[in-house]
DNA sequence: CTATGTATGTAATATCATAACACGTCAAGA
DNA sequence: TCTTGACGTGTTATGATATTACATACATAG
């Protein structure tokens, strides 16, 4: 398990961390790491929060790359793909995944307050979810778990 | 557990069935069961399918209703409020609850390949998850599990 | 009957996402 | 070397989803 973003951490061994081992996923599997694909992939590993793709797309342009949605869409769709970002349903946003390289099923902790995402693991969870789907007889393929709640730093608030 | 979505079934038990208990809980509550939100309920409750809020809209409007996006939006929201539909995040739309008034986290299996929706019994993906959730200090207030894979039927076909 | 809260109608607009096409670059093969 | 084709990026235009704000109607309690 990597560092969660809940407790106070370098934040900067986030993102070295997350940028080595996205260069080495991307070199594996022979899609190239561009700058606009770069440039996203480290805008999203500034916060540890789901980002809009209009956001992202706003910080691109003020550096000089494109300004339409498109640019912004294309690369964390490419993100997505690799398995270097996830996309938020409940948000309509996207996130740095935290442990790329690492084959995963995402589950999404985000805090209603702070807007934090973490990554929780999930195995017990989908291990469920595929008990209670072949009940039925549906066998499940993806699944996307996303839970609302307090992180420990907001609870601790209230 | 209510009859099932994936199963051949007399449809229009579903729909008398749930439309009664949703006045129960309707009128159990004190809110305002109205023709537009009953109207939208018997909508959602024509397919086990999820129904995009423009694509209510545009049926409600056919019938006399309004015909701009917050009559929908109202009465979806109406719905979802009262435990009566739910919101299917990964599809953008809507789809009537089949066992309301019992109380119950949603977990949704959406069928890739026919759009059927059902809900599976969730308790023990829950506990998982909430589990999972306060290894990392995480409270969960509220879980969307929304799983794609395929139906017995179309499985079958595959 | 009238005051109040709630529901509905409507216009306008915000937000999120994609289709389609043009241009540039780079590398593989004729 | 030249060409061709795949890929990435830029740009225009548009589509799809959702909300704000305000006006009107309507039910019910007082």
């Amino acid at each position: 398990m990597q560092p969660q973003p809940f407790h106070d951490h370098d934040h900067s061994h986030c993102t070295g961390d997350v940028m080595a081992r996205a260069e080495a996923v991307t070199a594996a599997s022979g899609a190239r790491m561009t700058p606009v694909r770069r440039r996203v992939l480290e805008i999203l590993l500034e916060e540890h929060r789901a980002l809009g793709a209009y956001d992202v797309l706003q910080r691109l342009s003020a550096e000089g790359f494109g300004n339409q949605p498109p640019v912004a869409y294309r690369a964390l769709e490419f993100l997505v793909d690799q398995g270097l970002a996830h996309r938020i349903q409940r948000l309509n946003a996207f996130t740095a995944c935290m442990h790329p390289g690492t084959s995963h099923a995402p589950a999404f902790l985000i805090c209603r307050s702070c807007n934090t995402v973490a990554e929780a693991p999930v195995a017990p969870v989908r291990a469920a979810l595929d008990a209670a789907a072949a009940e039925l007889g549906f066998a499940v393929e993806r699944a996307n778990i996303e839970a609302l709640g307090l992180c420990p730093a907001c609870g601790e608030t209230a």
